[in-house]
DNA sequence: TTGAAAGCGCTACCAT
DNA sequence: ATGGTAGCGCTTTCAA
């Protein structure tokens, strides 16, 4: 069926195209008999405006900005991060939507980063968790738009916030050795994955290196890897404490939910956590306060505020570069304590 | 200043303008040396191709469908909603993108709905946690989006998909009756917010009313109301231990955050749960299989693909009538038993 | 109050 | 390989 446009609607109500728009925007002068004749004409006809070709003679300042990325990969950085977009936005500026690309394959993601490329429906870019690539960036920038990518990796040729799973690795390896701690397990998952995600395999970088070079290497009886979440946290859990002779006084989980089934199976199998065996996750959830589980802060939050801040930036001040965000806490809490507290 | 067009970049790089367009959309026949010069000029005047303008002459296929909502009220609820509509959309045709239109305050609502109605930028829309008024309803009838509600109330004149608090407050009188219990607390939000969410008395109502009717009404000295959170629970658990005689055996929390929260000081004022007092929650979270907590799962996930398919099926059957979901269901775990088992 | 007509900025097709 | 030109569907003058 052909397309049905305000001629169309004009003509079966009998009247110009002016006033077909003139009901349309409710912009007066319409006698109520004729706007009668019009409704009805746009309802028989199922008439639907065209959103380009109303958009174009007006002066909307109506802007966009795109946020691609993995269908809520984890709840915790994925609304955190959509929150810090958007009240950076909102205090920015009163005119710009949030229009959310989700993807699931890479495939997908190409796809979608060329389309966008391509249709200019938003004047910049979020990028969630997905790297680009050169022909992708291409894209972007042969139309000219600002782009930004929040990602596990750092890269020096475009912009690009990196959450620093690697630092963040350090940070625990510091903090468990400063504890005292000299026989440390690390619980986390499977380096392969069809996404690419190199998340637990940075941690783990960042933390075996650095507790390497304080002279307490990490053997790899103590490195149990699988799939995500709390059972199979705590499954692995069990699988550390099987095939290990001495057990290790702290474990250092890659994530909350997957530290929590990890204190659950100690628990279970009668080991007093911290006493015994001292916990450390990462992610900070709302419920790692709740049951005091000690954990790395990475303020995901932050990550889409700064990624904004860049993009509207950029607009203005060409030279813009982006806050590369490597800012990672420890927040201590009841389930890690020294081993001298353990003794 | 002015606004750029391609002419100018045109002019600029001494080419005509299907040359310029040419370069923008590479599609080839463009010799590299002026290829060259009109990126150059892009470059030069920060030319941003125009999007409506760019659509228009396109047959594009792309459509966008809205979702307006609170920013971020519950994780879990937006998440979860979020997900089922994504799904849902994914399954259903692959062109559709969401537009994700945050508001904080009933008037930027107002203005969003009305702004939304106007410009056409999407074909359909899908209200989360907010009522329409007439007046907005009105304008998205005029312009011919469909949209459905998801949210508290339901009402029979428009689309709308209730969450029906009201029958999940009595799914819960239900269930802790059968128990056997006779003393039982309701703690909750305060019943007014700005937002005019009446989730917490409509819980309410549906579980004291039922209650009534089973002969058990509940006294208000069990009514605790006050600010949301793990904390603010923890304080209204014990204000409710603090004021009462006859301790209740069982508590209705009216979400599972808070629940953790009044177990939490059950369990700090020497009470176990579930053998003194049983607990049960609202919402299902990850967190509540891990630790075990009774709760009513309101198919949150399902009431956005249920949404979507409306909206998707609109188009096609003028007819549809969206699926009123009213599902809930008890979810029993180790917080709530019978009270024979407790004494 | 209304109809006619001039663009809005771009794409795509025609020539050349 | 390139420049010119006819629309795309609408809004908004301008006359009437």
């Amino acid at each position: 069926m052909p397309k049905i446009t305000i001629y169309d609607v004009a003509k079966r109500a009998g009247v110009g195209i002016g006033t077909v728009s003139r009901v349309l925007n409710n912009s007066g002068n319409v006698s109520e008999s004729t706007r009668q004749k019009v409704q009805e004409a746009i309802k028989a006809l199922q008439f639907k405006p065209n959103y380009a070709a109303r958009k174009l003679p007006r002066k909307s300042d109506q802007r966009n900005i795109g946020v691609v990325t993995q269908p809520f990969q984890s709840y915790h950085s994925f609304v955190e991060r959509l929150r810090g977009v958007q009240s950076t936005l909102n205090n920015a500026a009163d005119n710009f939507e949030i229009i959310l690309f989700s993807v699931n394959t890479l495939d997908q993601f190409d796809h979608q980063i060329k389309s966008i490329a391509q249709n200019g429906m938003v004047e910049a870019l979020l990028v969630i968790d997905f790297a680009t690539d050169k022909s992708q960036r291409n894209h972007l920038n042969t139309v000219g738009i600002p782009y930004i990518e929040i990602n596990h990796n750092m890269h020096a040729d475009w912009p690009c916030i990196a959450t620093d799973n690697y630092r963040g690795g350090a940070l625990a390896a510091d903090y468990l050795y400063e504890l005292g701690h000299q026989r440390i397990a690390y619980i986390g998952d499977v380096f392969e994955n069809p996404y690419n995600f190199t998340t637990s395999e940075e941690r783990f970088s960042g933390f075996s290196e650095r507790l390497a070079e304080l002279g307490v290497p990490i053997a790899d009886a103590y490195v149990h890897l699988g799939p995500h979440g709390f059972e199979a946290a705590r499954l692995l859990t069990r699988e550390l404490l099987d095939q290990v002779n001495d057990k290790p006084t702290a474990i250092f989980v890659m994530s909350d939910m997957q530290a929590l089934g990890c204190i659950r199976e100690l628990q279970a199998s009668g080991y007093r956590v911290p006493e015994d065996v001292s916990v450390l996750g990462y992610d900070n959830l709302e419920i790692s306060d709740v049951v005091q589980l000690s954990t790395i802060d990475q303020y995901v939050q932050l990550s889409g505020q700064r990624a904004i801040e860049y993009l509207l930036e950029v607009q203005i001040d060409k030279d813009a570069q982006p806050d590369v965000l490597s800012e990672q806490v420890i927040i201590p809490r009841q389930t890690t304590c020294s081993v001298d507290q353990g003794a």
